[in-house]
RNA sequence: GGUGGGUUCGUAUAACGGCUAGUACUCAGGAUUUUCAUUCCUGCAAUAGGAGUUCGAUUCUCCUACCCACUACCA
């Protein structure tokens, strides 16, 4: 047994948007199965006909595949939706509601043996049973007692059975819980579990409605005929386990069961309670990872719209509710699938935290190369009216009045201003006077620096500046400029503050001989003349 | 209500039953700097409570409290 292959699946439902907690069970999943080298499979489980969400599903394909999460096997193995089974996909198709002609006989065979049996309580009738059981205070579960006073398979004649099945609809198959049977589980995060079957209820299996499976049976079916070695879902299912133990005892198919793991919860950053989709934008920050529509047109903000690098992203979740035992936090995909390990998974809930995600962010923005962040820096630009010229070969050009620079340009801001950075958005609102003449200048600073003692040096730097001789950079400019203010014993940091007001409207920021040495002898001249104007 | 799960600084977490309970984020202070930011240094801050086992408990057991999930012809 332990020699079978490693197979696990990420099994959504298309009821919406996935969001950050179930990109993490998926993302558990591909690491476990990449760890072992077996297949990460993409099911989809829609076997609610009423919830479904036209969308939802290319969302989730999408999301995983932002993520680099991508399955081996299912609707979108290897970034192809498969739809058919083919020698490559023998497990196909993977969307549960194209698999309907399945379950049916595997519910009929549970009936067969004495597992389920069939139940013709309609909708209407059982929610009246639970409303006179609530009015009394109580609540009423199917279960072996109430069972026994309600229209089935069991309580009711033969023929009038044999009638109803062929001649109503309204009908399902549920399982009969035995009595007061312990369950004993174990779970590789959690542990051995008991649970006695007398605190569980009839489960529909299957409904004759709209003849598909419920969860259940459809999870427990398809597990086993794709094969699934282990299964790795979220807390809230831990309730169901005991009745899919015994689901796979039904069958018979308890040697092959597969394994399964349950990952806490996500929580939300304050107060208490899960992560939950609603929570999204009230609490300033996505709950998706990508951006998502719904029906009304609402938006909810996703990581990746807000500019979050899915490595920054995957990386964060990765680390929320597992470690690897030491103190790396910083890991790529493949490093976590060597790194990965379910005994290291947290058996508590984890609080997600907004200000660590962004720290992650940080900390990729840093490791990525100033070229490739110019890349993605680009449409930020264009989107301000900036145009952008030529290739990193190409020569150095700005032009302010015609808002055109070259990519070199734009490449030597990104390298200023990338320390200061949490998102490549950041690079405009850090510095958007290195692409733009400033049009106003900032009040306070204005009223605090703009003194005729502090303007009159100011304007002799820039003298200065457009004076000094051999190539202009950074390096070259920031001492002789210091030695000259200090030469002539004016106070620095006024003087300082005075010039950047002129160059960059505001008092504080990038250091003036990186600002010099990026927009140039001549627009320094310009804005020094602009400032004049405006401020006397 | 019932069943199950959980509980280490504010947050994420570390600690074969054994040092002064460590690290990261956040926050505060300091150093560096022409400002801001970066960087560096320092600091604040936790084993839910109570019994028990033990020479010794964050770790094992029990009880209590609190939190969470589930309790649908939803997944």
């Amino acid at each position: 047994m332990g020699e079978r292959r490693t197979r696990v699946r990420f099994a959504p439902s298309p009821t919406g948007p996935l969001h950050m907690g179930g990109v993490r069970t998926a993302l558990y999943n591909y690491l476990y199965a990449k760890q072992h080298g077996g297949d990460f499979i993409l099911r989809i489980e829609d076997t609610d006909s009423h919830r479904f969400v036209p969308g939802a599903e290319e969302y989730i394909i999408e999301a995983l595949r932002w993520c680099g999460i991508v399955p081996d096997e299912g609707v979108d193995a290897d970034g192809k939706v498969v739809e058919t089974a083919s020698e490559r996909h023998p497990h196909a198709p993977y969307r549960q509601s194209q698999r309907r002609g399945i379950y049916r006989r595997y519910a009929e065979e549970l009936v067969a043996n004495g597992w389920a049996y069939y139940a013709f309580d309609t909708p209407q009738e059982l929610e009246a049973v639970r409303a006179a059981a609530e009015a009394k205070g109580e609540t009423f579960i199917y279960n072996q007692v109430s069972r026994m006073q309600l229209r089935n398979s069991l309580t009711l004649p033969q023929e009038e059975t044999a009638r109803l099945l062929a001649e109503t609809t309204d009908w399902t198959v549920r399982f009969r819980m035995p009595e007061n049977t312990v369950v004993a589980m174990d779970d590789l995060i959690r542990g051995h579990i008991e649970v006695n079957t007398d605190t569980l209820d009839d489960k529909v299996l299957w409904k004759r409605a709209d003849e598909l499976p419920t969860y259940h049976l459809a999870n427990i079916v398809d597990d086993h005929l794709m094969e699934i070695s282990e299964v790795i879902r979220g807390e809230e299912w831990l309730p169901s386990l005991p009745l899919h133990y015994l689901l796979y005892r039904a069958f018979g198919w308890e040697d092959t069961m597969p394994r399964f793991a349950h990952l806490s919860l996500l929580l939300k950053p304050v107060g208490n309670g899960k992560l939950s989709k609603r929570d999204g934008d009230k609490l300033g920050f996505p709950v998706f990872p990508l951006q998502w529509t719904n029906a009304e047109g609402e938006k909810s903000r996703g990581y990746r719209e807000d500019g979050y690098f899915p490595e920054a992203f995957v990386n964060m979740l990765a680390m929320l509710g597992w470690n690897p035992g030491d103190d790396r936090e910083m890991f790529t995909l493949d490093e976590l699938v060597a790194a990965f390990s379910l005994d290291k998974v947290q058996k508590a809930g984890a609080k997600f935290n907004p200000d660590k995600a962004k720290w992650y962010n940080r900390e990729y923005l840093r490791l990525k190369s100033d070229e490739e962040l110019t890349d993605a820096f680009l449409p930020v630009l264009a989107a301000h009216g900036i145009t952008v010229t030529g290739c990193y070969a190409c020569p150095v050009s700005a032009d302010f009045a015609r808002k055109e620079f070259s990519k070199n340009y734009v490449k030597n801001v990104v390298a200023l201003v990338k320390m200061r950075a949490t998102f490549v958005a950041d690079f405009w609102e850090t510095a958007p006077y290195l692409f733009e003449t400033p049009q106003a200048y900032n009040e306070k600073d204005a009223a605090k620096f703009w003194k005729p003692e502090n303007a009159g040096p100011a304007l002799e730097v820039a003298d200065f500046i457009a004076g000094f001789e051999g190539p202009l950079t950074a390096a070259a400019l920031e001492g002789p400029m210091e030695e000259f203010i200090r030469s002539r014993e004016w106070p620095m940091g006024k003087v300082m503050n005075c010039l950047r007001l002129a160059l960059a409207g505001v008092s504080s920021g990038l250091g003036i001989a990186d600002i010099v040495a990026t927009i140039g002898k001549e627009e320094v001249r310009a804005r020094m003349e602009r400032i004049m104007n405006v401020l006397g």
